[in-house]
DNA sequence: TTGACATAACTATAAATATCGATATATCTC
DNA sequence: GAGATATATCGATATTTATAGTTATGTCAA
């Protein structure tokens, strides 16, 4: 996990918006059956429910995984997103230590 | 306090910096006698500790302001800029709130 | 192999941010 | 009041970010 990175990317709402969205699976339309143990999303249903573009969440989507709060893992022709919840967790913790007074 | 303008002063190392320096008045010259009541710090010290322009810093306490993370009190012709514990630490709370999974 | 599809990478443009120097404003001192 | 000082604001430019469209890549299915 990257600070900067991780602030970076907060740094919209949108992107937070799906960092939400990723709490819970079922906000997402059902996955396919071959795909119903995974615990991620593809960037199709993260798109249609963001609104944006195709490229946009596609960038988005690598920016939160750069940034350390998502894994991303390829299944076939799908990418599945989901979040890393120790990163989120380590990342709350630094901005913490770094912005509380000791 | 502001999420959103929050994030944005913070997605800025110099910015994050200064806060950091804010923590402990002792870090910059000692005040002047008339002022060594007051916890806040003026902008010509920061500006000299971070070593950009004064217009920048100006700008940059105007932002962290906005954001509610810290509060400016004029005095004569000085401003002395003082973080806002209780704003960071609610700040950091709705953060918390936002991205951890209940 | 040939399409169809999902996603990523590339390109382009508009908007936002970083940063400075210059100027304006307020205040202090004489 | 005139000049000095501290800070804010304004204007300009360079860099970064947001976002879309387009193209490339990899995979599935016929």
């Amino acid at each position: 996990m990257n600070m900067d990175k991780a602030i970076a990317a907060l740094n919209n709402p949108v992107r937070r918006r799906i960092l939400n969205w990723l709490k819970d699976r079922s906000s997402f339309p059902p996955a396919l059956p071959e795909h119903a143990e995974l615990e991620g999303v593809c960037v199709a249903y993260i798109q249609e429910k963001a609104g944006l573009s195709q490229s946009t969440i596609s960038n988005y989507m690598g920016l939160l995984r750069e940034a350390g709060l998502v894994i991303s893992e390829r299944h076939g022709q799908f990418t599945f997103y989901r979040r890393d919840e120790d990163a989120i967790r380590s990342f709350l913790d630094a901005v913490e230590r770094e912005l509380l007074k000791p």
